[in-house]
DNA sequence: TAAGATTGAACTCTCAATCTTA
DNA sequence: TAAGATTGAGAGTTCAATCTTA
């Protein structure tokens, strides 16, 4: 989703990718998801988990519920009302799924995909401008250390001592 | 602060301050702040933008509550409530400033200071054992990159574009 | 019983309007 | 008028309890 507007490796993708793992992982609000936490991205009035959801739907193109929960690292029950919001703007579909009615089918409608494209454009370009001001040693600095930093995020997350602390889900 | 159980170069302090400066500017909930959005730190629940309140009134001693806004990235409003519920807490007093009752003086109480270095140990100690996993080289690259993404965003915050989306306030 | 989804209460935050002191 | 602080309404989130399908 989010490089749809990169060359072929000038910020880097590797370094763009990186940096949008870590915001959706650590990050909901603030500098490098500007303007505001419920405020225009490209032109359309959207939260950021509307955009993040619009981004993961975009590149699974079929999740449920909790599967897309998982991947926002937000509860079940602020999907349910994220996803019946989305549909309500005809951004996405809800579908029970054939052999098990208790699973909703989430995908994008035609609309949502345009949107999700929009939004990766924007938040790629804005970091693209962000990521300019950096001098190309702290360019490469960053790519190597933020990479890892995921990286260490990601198994601190699927760790049993993490689990513990949050066992109160599912 | 965060420095205090730091020893003299092994995460580096340097990283360690880039980190707690991005995450007041960038991040509010996720990964480098566990367990929860409002929970336990150090044994004491407290929510994170508590959290960062202690730490900057640690370290500055009085603030209006507008100062306190700015250096939080909140709104005044926002920062009317946490001041007040601070104060019910027992951990920071609001004395009205002598010469202009326009202002309030904010600083910590004996108790909100102990919180603080406790809390400041946590997050600091958590960190460390987060960069313990990355490479040495990871960690020397992280601290360069997100040395100049702080430095980027700041100055980004502090741009006539960027004030002009948020010009409602004030 | 279990698994997926929903609902209700409470919390944090923003935005806009208002109160208070100067 | 202006500057600091407060209040009210509404959005997004978590947690706990409940509904629904299996």
């Amino acid at each position: 989703l989010y490089k749809a507007t990169l060359g072929s490796d000038e910020p880097s993708a590797v370094l763009q990718d990186a940096l949008h793992r870590l915001l959706r992982q650590v990050v909901r609000t603030g500098g490098l998801l500007e303007p505001h936490p419920a405020h225009q991205h490209a032109g359309i009035e959207l939260s950021i988990s509307e955009a993040f959801a619009l981004g993961e739907l975009s590149e699974a193109d079929i999740l449920s519920q909790q599967e897309l929960a998982a991947r926002l690292g937000l509860e079940k029950s602020t999907v349910s009302r994220l996803a019946a919001g989305m549909e309500a703007r005809g951004w996405l579909s809800r579908r029970r799924a054939p052999g098990n009615r208790r699973f909703y089918e989430l995908s994008l409608t035609k609309q949502g995909q345009q949107v999700a494209r929009r939004f990766g454009e924007d938040l790629t370009s804005r970091h693209a401008r962000l990521l300019a001001l950096l001098t190309p040693q702290e360019r490469r600095a960053l790519e190597v250390g933020v990479t890892g930093l995921v990286r260490v995020i990601e198994s601190h997350l699927d760790s049993p001592e993490h689990r513990a602390v949050h066992e109160t889900d599912g």
